[in-house]
DNA sequence: CGTTTTTGACCCGCGC
DNA sequence: GCGCGGGTCAAAAACG
C-alpha cells in the first residue's frame, strides 16, 4: 500500500500542475507554490487513499491507474476548484514579487548607468556639485511648485487652490559640514534670505522637496527627525541604551545621548531633545552607520536616508570621492550623507519652519522634518496623498500595523521616498540636467517639479509614476 | 542578577 | 592658555 500511496500521491500534484495552461517554468517561487499544493493534498488524499485502498484492497498494481481516475472523479469538486484557485492566488503572488524584484533591480541598474554618466561630466569640474531641487505633488495630479535654486533664483508659482489635505511635502536639504562656518554663515543668511522671500511670494506653497547637495569631505552621517511626540523617545524599531544626558545651551531640555545596541559594537548613536520652541516636538539626530540588519521597524526610516542617498548619488564617506559623487552600493542601505526633509507642508509656514535657524543648522546634517502645524488629523489627511503605500496584501507591507501620529506618517514619507520609481525620476532628472550644464556650461542649478504620473498621463498603469520636470534653464516645465 | 538609567567627571575641540 | 560647550565615560542607582 505504501507505494501505492506515493505513487497516488504523485500522480495527483502533477494531474493538478497538467491543468496549469501555462507550461511549467522552473522558477523558485512556483515550484515552492506547487510544493506547497502538494503538502496541501496530502492530508486530503491520505483520506481518500484509506477508502481508496480499502476499496482497492485485492486488486493488483496495474489498477491503480482506474483506481487513481476513481479517486479524481471521487474528489469533491469544491476542493479542486478552491484549491486551484488557491494556487493561482499563489502564482500571481509570486508573479507580482518577482515583478517587484526585477523592478528593483532595473533600478538600481539605470541609478548605476544614469550615475556614471553623471560622475563623467562631473570629473571635469572642480567645483563641489551642488544640486538642488524642489520637489511637490499631490494626490490631484499635476502641481506646479515654487522653486529654489542654487543662485536662488526663485521661479513663479501657478495658482493652486487644491485640497491641502491631498498633498505632501518634502524638503531635502543636504549641508557641508566642512565649509568655513563664515561662508556657511553668509550662504544660510542667503538661503534664509530667499527662501523667506519665496514664502513671501508663495504664501500657499503647499509642498516641496528641495535638496541641496554639497559634498562634504569625510564627513559623519548624521539625520535629525523632527517629530510631534508625547514619549520619550521615538519609536524607530531600533534598540537603543541611554549612555548620558546633557543640558545644551540655549535650551533647557536636556540632551539624551542613546547609543545603538541591536548589535554589539554597532557605532549608531542618537541624541534626543525636545524643541525649545514647541515641547511637543521631539528632535531626534542619528548618527553613523548601522553594522547589522535593521530590524523591520527601523527599516522605514532608513530607507528614507537611503532614498536620500539615492537622491544625492553621493558618497561623502569615500575619500576617493573628494567631492566628485560616486554612486557605491555600500551608500544606500544606510544613510553616508547629510540631508534635509521637510513633508511639514501641508500648510504653512512650512519653509519657514524649515529653515528656522533653532534648528537649521547644515552642521547638523539632515534633518527630517515630520512635524505638521496642526494635530495629528493633518498627518492622517497626508496619508491619502502617498501614492506608494503598498495596497495589496501579499506586497511585502511594513506598515500594516497601525500607528499614530508622526511615525505612521514618516513610514508613509519613507515609503515614497524609497519608492524605486520616485528614486529613478530624480535619478533622470538630475542626469538630464547634468547633460545639460554641461553642454551649456554652468549655470543655476536645476529646479524640479515632482508630480505623480496617474493614468492617462505618461502612464497607463493603475500605480502612479514619479516624474520629475526640470523648472531650470528655459523654466518651462517641460518633464525630463 | 543582569540590564538599563542616572549623573558627575572627564575629554576634546574651538574661540578668544 | 583658558574657558566654554558638546560629547562620552563609568560608577552608582534603579529596574524588571
Amino acid at each position: 500500500m505504501g507505494r501505492e500511496d506515493k505513487k497516488m500521491e504523485i500522480d495527483l500534484s502533477l494531474k493538478i500542475d497538467s491543468q496549469e495552461e501555462a507550461p511549467r517554468k522552473v522558477q523558485d517561487d512556483d515550484e515552492r507554490a506547487d510544493v506547497k499544493l502538494d503538502s496541501q493534498y496530502k492530508e486530503d488524499v491520505v483520506e481518500e487513499e484509506e477508502d481508496a485502498a480499502m476499496a482497492a484492497s485485492g486488486e493488483v498494481l496495474e489498477d491503480s491507474e482506474s483506481m487513481q481516475l476513481s479517486l479524481q472523479d471521487n474528489m469533491k469538486t469544491e476542493e479542486l476548484s478552491a484549491l486551484q484557485i488557491e494556487m493561482n492566488r499563489m502564482k500571481e503572488e509570486n508573479k507580482v514579487l518577482r515583478r517587484v524584484v526585477e523592478q528593483t533591480m532595473k533600478d538600481f541598474h539605470e541609478l548605476q548607468r544614469q550615475f556614471s554618466i553623471v560622475q563623467q561630466n562631473n570629473s571635469q569640474k572642480n567645483n563641489d556639485p551642488q544640486v538642488f531641487l524642489s520637489l511637490s505633488s499631490n494626490g490631484s495630479g499635476i502641481q506646479e511648485q515654487a522653486m529654489i535654486s542654487d543662485t536662488r533664483k526663485i521661479s513663479p508659482l501657478k495658482d493652486h487652490d487644491t485640497d491641502k489635505d491631498n498633498e505632501l511635502g518634502l524638503s531635502l536639504r543636504l549641508s557641508d559640514s566642512g565649509y568655513d562656518r563664515q561662508q556657511r554663515k553668509e550662504e544660510q543668511k542667503q538661503e534664509i534670505t530667499n527662501l523667506m522671500e519665496v514664502q513671501r511670494n508663495h504664501l500657499n506653497s503647499l509642498s516641496a522637496i528641495t535638496s541641496h547637495v554639497a559634498v562634504p569631505p569625510n564627513r559623519k552621517a548624521r539625520v535629525s527627525v523632527r517629530t510631534r511626540c508625547q514619549s520619550a523617545t521615538l519609536n524607530d524599531g531600533c534598540q537603543w541604551r541611554k549612555y548620558g544626558q546633557k543640558i545644551a545651551k540655549g535650551n533647557p531640555c536636556p540632551r539624551a545621548y542613546y547609543r545603538c545596541t541591536v548589535a554589539p559594537g554597532c557605532p549608531v548613536r542618537k541624541q534626543v531633545q525636545r524643541c525649545l520652541e514647541d515641547m511637543s516636538i521631539l528632535i531626534t539626530t542619528y548618527e553613523g552607520t548601522h553594522n547589522h540588519p535593521l530590524p523591520v521597524g527601523a527599516t522605514a526610516m532608513a530607507s528614507t536616508a537611503s532614498a536620500a542617498a539615492s537622491f544625492m548619488l553621493l558618497d561623502s564617506s569615500n575619500p576617493l570621492s573628494n567631492g566628485i559623487p560616486s554612486f557605491t552600493q555600500a551608500s544606500l542601505p544606510y544613510p553616508n550623507n547629510a540631508f534635509l526633509l521637510n513633508p511639514s507642508a501641508s500648510s504653512l509656514p512650512s519653509n519657514i519652519r524649515t529653515i528656522n535657524p533653532n534648528y537649521y543648522d547644515p552642521s547638523k546634517g539632515v534633518v527630517l522634518d515630520l512635524t505638521t502645524p496642526g494635530s495629528s488629523s493633518h498627518n492622517n489627511a497626508l496619508l491619502p496623498s502617498f501614492p506608494l503605500i503598498p495596497e495589496k496584501p501579499n506586497y511585502p507591507n511594513i506598515f500594516s500595523t497601525p500607528r499614530e501620529g508622526q511615525e505612521f506618517l514618516a513610514e508613509n514619507v519613507s515609503a515614497m521616498a524609497s519608492d524605486p520609481k520616485f528614486r529613478v525620476a530624480v535619478a533622470a532628472a538630475i542626469t538630464s540636467w547634468m547633460n545639460k550644464e554641461n553642454q551649456t556650461g554652468p549655470s543655476i542649478g536645476p529646479c524640479f517639479v515632482a508630480r505623480e504620473a496617474v493614468g492617462g498621463e505618461s502612464v497607463s498603469t493603475s500605480t502612479k509614476n514619479w516624474v520629475l520636470e526640470s523648472l531650470s534653464g528655459n523654466g518651462n516645465g517641460k518633464p525630463n
